[in-house]
DNA sequence: TTACTTGCAAATGATTTGCACGTAT
DNA sequence: ATACGTGCAAATCATTTGCAAGTAA
């Protein structure tokens, strides 16, 4: 399913209205500072760090939790935001208004290093067809130790990993 | 860290005393079972379905859950077995002695194709170069619709969609 | 004998839900 | 006015942990 590649934060936050007015939801402030402040902050949420983020910049909503996880499921739903799952630990959000990408994560840090490559792409399509097979969606990976995290290994004392 | 692929139980089981006993770590019916039982049947456990497996085959046991979940960590840790997360619903093990593997998973009827590529790995390994990453592992998954169920489209009544 | 293990139940941490009140349409 | 949304607190679900009793070495 291809989304729209919104361009700008109007015709962006204008998908995002009509995904809601389509399943008869209603557009609220809450929803609204969500959906901005996903934009804004071009990276990969969890609820928590979200939730904390929207707090401070605006306290005189006073926000749940519970409301983060209910726009942010409902923005996954209707794709507009993507997720990636770090086992127990949860999820990771994204706004889905830019190109395919994967993941590289550092199992010690957790930082994300996005990637793609036409290649790799291109190399799943010939398997898939060599299998019959049509793809719709694909998940890819890579974790690891991202260079910090190896050069701090000597001193570090051992933290808890972090869980993919 | 490269393990050696044992080819029979007996080898199998023999490297996991030797990571229990490298470890300081006893070798007890319950370890063993869950063991055996993972090696058996060739597949993908949640800790759920694994203890429902073992209390029905060794009822006398009478394992816990916290055992399960403490033994498949165990062989995590020891790189005996792997495990790939599924998002809020938990994480999925298999034991790690045979090649590695990715796989296809139709998302109508649940089939899981395996395969592998290492033309893909090697881009995976320039990818990770570039970006000074280590990779210590991958999670590559195509979803989509199998052969079968393509054919099938049409009568098909609508079934709850596969959980990933 | 001396750790390490186990089952149980309680604890935890992330996420979801019920409810009474608030608000967009 | 009506239905949907919200914050709060309680509930839930998967997983972990403390503890007293059991067992491998």
């Amino acid at each position: 399913m291809k989304s729209k590649k919104s361009v700008n934060y109007k015709s962006s936050l204008s998908d995002f209205k009509n995904a809601l007015k389509q399943n008869g939801l209603k557009f609220t402030k809450q929803r609204e500072v969500v959906f901005k402040t996903l934009y804004d902050n071009d990276a990969h949420f969890t609820p928590e760090s979200l939730y904390v983020l929207v707090k401070k910049t605006h306290p005189e909503l006073n926000v749940g939790m519970a409301t983060i996880y209910r726009t942010l499921n409902l923005l996954e739903e209707s794709k507009m935001a993507t997720s990636i799952s770090f086992g127990v630990s949860g999820k990771k959000f994204e706004l889905a208004n830019k190109p395919h990408h994967d993941h590289m994560i550092c199992q010690s840090c957790g930082l994300i290093i996005e990637f793609s490559s036409e290649e790799i792409e291109k190399l799943q399509n010939e398997i898939a067809l060599k299998n019959n097979f049509e793809i719709t969606s694909h998940l890819l990976q890579l974790r690891g130790i991202c260079k910090q995290c190896r050069e701090n290994q000597t001193k570090n004392k051992k933290r808890e990993s972090i869980d993919i």
